[in-house]
DNA sequence: CGCAGAGTTGAACGGTGTCAAGTAACGTGG
DNA sequence: CCACGTTACTTGACACCGTTCAACTCTGCG
């Protein structure tokens, strides 16, 4: 709750877009290669924030966006009443802001979870960008339409079904998401406490952690402090499908 | 289940940008005062859609974007296993398509609830534009980042509370959604049916007429058939908020 | 070693889903 | 226009699942 702000930059090596592992995901992967040099150039690299710390807060003045390179935010909406809510989580490369371009406020806080690594392409950079470069507005255009669509898919998951399916239905859209950037899906450390997971779902811990009991007994899946092997995935999509895991009768599960 | 595309063309008076009531919601908005008639020159209007029909269905190829004008639609998902979904409603002054540009195809189906009518902007004449003209290129931006921003909020409000207090936080949504579009948000018509909101809250239709017998009997709200009134807003809004609403104790609630 | 935070597990309560029956609104065809 | 049938909604009784409260274990850290 003290200071908040990015620690300071450039504690890493400084990669340039060229070189990262997530040019494929990132706004470069759909730009003419002769765009990315003058793009890589406009953007600060490399900036880190270690666990607890704010990207940003609701109500700040929208300054960049910021790409996740590494590590896992959570962003929080809080109620007048104070009760916090977690209403999504960025992975690596996901951008952070998008939804802030209108109103050029953020609507959310935004906290690592763990110690994170992300780049900033600050506003005036970015409007210059899309003014300049016919191929930055596209991937522009084309990002923002992406999000859109998975945060519709990410809404159909919440369709109230058994605290089960939830689980798993999470458990797969992070091993999807994780997948799509090129990173190990069936195996994996979650960046988030099972805490945020539940208050993402609209459950209580308790209830979560029963939930993974459930699927750990029914061989879907192993977690091990927090690190998760998918054991079974076609089960694991069943489950998630909204027909309820096998607890109470371990034998026959959805042949 | 029969044939399912629009109902032909123009059968309303083509109404041009620069008279249409919601031009200070749709595009033009944002848009400088001489780029106007140019995009009222590309936009098809006056399309209309009766009850039941689909505007696009997933899997579709994206053609155009298209602008609600007079109506309500809802936008479904269905599982492979044939269960439907509801994941939103569109309302008039708002886009349907814009998650699909990415992959150029729709992901939900689209239809209307009541006799409907909109306004198309085909694809590429929406590229021809975004190119030319400064100002829809910062529109467009806009209106998305807009949708996402408001897609994010939606999702806080289906963090599972109580069944009551998701009814009410829908009623107050879509109060909000009308009023800022200019239109009566103390007493209006829903589009959509109660077990279309049911499907979009994860509620059973059972539950939600309770919660709304409950909110009825508190003197939150009246509703009769599918018109309803707002009585008492602050109420309303503390019933959302999370804080349950006094069916059982109809005397003190939340003073 | 001991404390703190995160997670696990158990028992009882309460809200929702489910099943079932009944009423109101709507559209159709006479 | 009204009788009809269909569909949407209402309301009740009961079972089930998830919440709540509580005690306990595990892990990580000083």
């Amino acid at each position: 709750m003290g200071d908040s702000r990015q620690t300071g930059s450039t504690t890493q090596p400084a990669v340039a877009c060229e070189q990262c592992g997530l040019a494929r995901i990132c706004f470069p992967a759909a730009l003419p290669l002769h765009e990315i040099p003058r793009f890589s150039r406009l953007v600060r690299r490399g900036r880190t924030l270690s666990a607890g710390l704010h990207l940003c807060r609701a109500g700040d003045e929208l300054q960049a966006v910021y790409i996740v390179r590494a590590g896992t935010l959570k962003v929080v909406h809080t109620t007048p009443a104070g009760a916090e809510s977690v209403v999504g989580f960025c992975l690596p490369g996901e951008v952070v802001g998008l939804d802030a371009i209108a109103n050029q406020r953020h609507a959310h806080d935004v906290i690592a979870l763990e110690h994170s690594s992300y780049c900033a392409l600050s506003l005036d950079k970015l409007q210059q960008l899309v003014e300049q470069t016919p191929g930055m507005r596209q991937e522009l255009i084309r990002v923002m339409s992406r999000t859109l669509g998975e945060t519709h898919q990410r809404m159909t998951l919440l369709a109230r079904q058994g605290a089960r399916a939830l689980v798993a239905a999470f458990v797969l859209d992070l091993s999807v998401r994780l997948e799509r950037r090129g990173l190990a899906s069936s195996r994996f450390r979650l960046g988030m406490r099972w805490r945020d997971v539940a208050s993402y779902l609209g459950l209580t811990f308790e209830t979560v952690s029963r939930s993974l009991a459930a699927l750990r007994r029914s061989g879907v899946l192993q977690a091990k402090a927090r690190y998760l092997t998918v054991m079974n995935r076609t089960l694991l999509e069943n489950v998630a499908g909204g027909a309820g895991c096998g607890d109470q009768k371990p034998s026959g599960v959805i042949p």
